[in-house]
DNA sequence: CGTATTTGACCAGCGC
DNA sequence: GCGCTGGTCAAATACG
């Protein structure tokens, strides 16, 4: 199957109000980053396309969060990882769409409404923290990311994600309806 | 008991 | 061609 869409560009809806919490997302000074690793960052955002993407509800994000975006080229194929008995084989190192980021926060995992799980985790070179490898729990959605801790500063967190997520964000939707609701009736005065 | 995480092994891509 | 490294699987384990 084929569904995620291709466009090279949009970005699940992250940072969801939901999302804000546990996780502080200023980072003025990390725009350059040493780029040790995979993720190129880009010195700025365009935050505007990035959230106004039709899935889900592009969330704003804080004020002056930062972020380092790197997009990939896209080429759907590794689609169905092939399983054979156990052993699969990832085509080439597939490029879909990508983006990387970093937020300051104690904890690992950001919080961007959506669940994860956790399928593995490596040491990688360059870097004290070994980066975990999560993947969407929705069964039709196949979005990824990893999370990585910069050794540098070990308030920084890199995550990157890849793919874009086909359906609607649970938790978000969740956390808006009693908000919906209440404006609804609001309004109505 | 069902679901999520941990962890070691396996495999493919890439550089030398 | 070989070795290194990153990415993924899946069994075992932990947790609610």
């Amino acid at each position: 199957m084929e569904g995620e869409s291709p466009p090279p560009l949009p970005p699940p809806n992250f940072f969801t109000p939901s999302s804000l919490p546990s996780t502080s997302l200023h980072l003025p000074s990390l725009l350059h980053q040493p780029q040790q690793d995979s993720p190129h960052v880009a010195p700025d955002i365009d935050w505007v396309s990035l959230l106004s993407i039709p899935i889900g509800f592009g969330a704003k994000m804080p004020e002056s969060a930062t972020a380092s975006v790197t997009t990939g080229s896209v080429s759907e194929e590794q689609k169905g990882t092939h399983k054979d008995k156990g052993k699969i084989h990832r085509k080439k190192r597939a490029s879909r769409p990508r983006f990387a980021f970093q937020t300051r926060s104690a904890d690992d995992i950001l919080d961007d409404g959506y669940r994860w799980r956790k399928y593995g985790q490596k040491a990688v070179k360059n870097s004290t923290y070994p980066r975990s490898y999560y993947r969407c729990t929705h069964p039709t959605c196949n979005v990824k990311k990893q999370v990585q801790r910069l050794s540098k500063d070990t308030s920084i967190v890199i995550t990157t994600y890849e793919g874009v997520h086909n359906h609607p964000c649970e938790k978000l939707m969740e956390t808006l309806s009693p908000l919906l609701k209440q404006m609804q009736f609001l309004s109505r005065f």
